[in-house]
DNA sequence: CTTTCTGTTAGAAA
DNA sequence: ATTTCTAACAGAAA
């Protein structure tokens, strides 16, 4: 479910438990998630020998996101990336409770991100756990069920940057480089329809299948709209929209699309708030009109023909 | 049983 | 050059 808020409400989550932390030791069980794409197979195992060496007895300093890319600081100016795709998860368990993690009030629960935990993924590694960090404090598992996402190390973030991983990403929405004008700018350079352009991540970065729907309900704009015939006052309502919904979704830890609840239950989840998402030949929450559902860029697409216009 | 669908996006195909 | 579609994969849903 990682798109921009889901990212994000890990990077806090996990940002407590691994800062400062010290990399022990580094097991790779699936070597294409820590070799990039597009190189030979045949690579694979020596990248991955490179990425645990590359790895091991450096420090995390920090924990940074760009877009819906996590950033691993390391103490020696190095970087590690990585991405989610679909069904990436990361997983700290401390040492002392196998599984578990006392919190402020004493209770215990789970740290988890990127995913929802299910009953059988409680006890880690599992069939799906592709990498595990052993850190000073506890262990830090990489679970991708469909293995698409990836880990890649850099020397530093120059070389991350250089790499291309950033190129063409644009504004962060939850940052003040998010202005309407720059937002209003950048939109009108772009053509297709509102689902493509959102989708592509170079007008503004975090948007996937569920918060493109939900932020053009919000605006009453349908995303099926030509980019080039929004009004001013459109283009405005989207902009509103999109700095109301993304930061509500983070505060509420994200969305989780199934109908599972963390451990402890206590986590927010934003999927409550989705009036669209899923929705599809339902009632429209506001005026109970039947909610249309189409295909647009390739994605299940679900809007109000009565509020959205 | 088989077929279709799914949170992403790089790269292929058009 | 630019835009659209598919592959990467596993599993849930139909």
């Amino acid at each position: 479910m990682p798109e921009l808020p889901e990212v994000e409400s890990l990077r806090r989550s996990l940002q407590a438990y691994v800062l400062d932390q010290k990399i022990l030791k580094v097991e790779v069980r699936l070597p294409k998630l820590v070799s990039g794409r597009g190189t030979k197979r045949l690579d694979d195992v020596s990248k991955a020998v490179h990425f645990q060496k590359f790895l091991q007895g450096k420090t995390i300093l920090s924990l940074e996101r760009r877009a819906k890319n996590l950033i691993f600081g390391l103490s020696d100016g190095g970087v590690l990336l990585v991405h989610l795709k679909m069904t990436g998860q990361l997983v700290f368990v401390p040492k002392t409770t196998r599984n578990q993690v006392a919190t402020k009030t004493g209770d215990i629960k789970p740290v988890i991100g990127g995913h929802p935990i299910m009953e059988s993924e409680k006890s880690l590694p599992h069939k799906h756990t592709y990498v595990i960090f052993e850190l000073s404090e506890g262990n830090l598992y990489y679970n991708d069920t469909r293995q698409f996402g990836y880990l890649l190390p850099f020397v530093s973030l120059d070389e991350v940057i250089s790499a291309g991983h950033f190129s063409g990403l644009g504004l962060e929405p939850l940052s003040s480089e998010f202005t309407e004008s720059e937002f209003t700018r950048r939109l009108g350079l772009k053509k297709g329809n509102l689902k493509k352009v959102f989708l592509d991540q170079s007008v503004v970065v975090g948007l996937g299948n569920i918060y493109c729907d939900e932020v053009c309900f919000q605006a009453g704009v349908r995303p099926t709209r030509m980019v080039q015939t929004l009004s001013p006052e459109e283009v405005s309502a989207l902009y509103q929209a999109i700095i109301s919904v993304i930061p509500k979704a983070v505060e509420l830890g994200g969305s989780s699309v199934a109908n599972y609840l963390l451990a402890d239950g206590s986590r927010g989840n934003y999927a409550r708030e989705h009036k669209v998402y899923k929705r599809g030949g339902k009632p429209c929450l506001v005026c109970n009109q039947t909610l249309e559902q189409t295909r647009l860029a390739g994605r299940t697409t679900v809007f109000c023909p009565h509020d959205q216009h």
